[in-house]
DNA sequence: CTTCAATTGTTGAATATTCAATATTTTCAA
DNA sequence: TTGAAAATATTGAATATTCAACAATTGAAG
């Protein structure tokens, strides 16, 4: 029987808000270079597979809700990051694209994001790194 | 060498950032019984010792920046659910303190809380989540 | 001692996020 | 085929968060 009056950092709720807060300020850290983000680093990857994604099909993958994405999207269209389409299949939804410039931009996030991930691996170790993903993915699996 | 045209779903930083999600909007659920954020439930939780916290020590321990705690301190004190000491050893220093009516409230969510925690340990195993527990603590170890 | 820098917490303006309501299109049952 | 319900995206108002500036106190060097 699970203690009640554990600490809070006992708790797997506080442990991943603070590793997320962590590894994601050290991420923001490296992107700010360009800045951009986080969000739109992982909008650009996704739709950096040339196909078009609807708002909601995005908004799940980039872990936003739909008005944020919308806004954001707002933006990564002024800067010509990105493009909207209306599907034709389907008139209700938006089919987003990565731009040509949106590409370019990509590939540097990408790198410097390598580089983060690389350094992780250094401090943390190989072997920890995939355990820790493994677990991760498992438990976001028994989740739904 | 990591490759830089992984998908996002790879990279530890979105892995993280899913789970922490998840089971932050799992947790959230269970205390919106009571109307309480989950923030209000660490703060509680970190002042249950009795003892005194500076606002800057309370920041770090529930991962909020001061102006965001400053204001959620601001309502839980409407609420009566904390005071503020000022600190007579250094007078630019607040003390806070749960109050009676807090740790009653704190003693609910707890309860509530630990129900989430006995759910993941059905739903995912004892021996992962202990497992997962301790690489979560090393990568925040490592990371300072 | 005095002064200047550092620490601590709060405030207000700017920014971002969320909630509820809306508009549009599609689906599907009668 | 029509009308009601569901799905999709956006909008605007309400709310929350963040950034930069500030005020108060302490520390520490000269």
């Amino acid at each position: 029987m699970a203690k009640s009056n554990a600490p809070i950092t006992e708790h797997l709720a506080y442990l991943l808000a603070q590793a997320n807060r962590e590894i994601n300020r050290q991420l923001e850290l490296r992107l700010s270079k360009e800045g951009v983000p986080v969000e739109q680093w992982r909008i650009l990857k996704v739709l950096s597979d040339g196909d078009g994604h609807s708002m909601g099909e995005l908004a799940d993958a980039v872990l936003l809700n739909h008005p944020t994405l919308t806004k954001m999207i707002d933006r990564m269209v002024s800067d010509t990051l990105v493009y909207r389409v209306q599907d034709p299949n389907d008139r209700r939804k938006v089919l987003m694209f990565i731009s040509d410039r949106g590409k370019v931009l990509c590939r540097k996030l990408n790198s410097l994001a390598v580089d983060q991930e690389e350094h992780i691996l250094e401090s943390y170790g190989d072997k920890s790194t995939s355990e820790l993903k493994r677990l991760l993915e498992s438990l976001i699996d028994s989740s739904n």
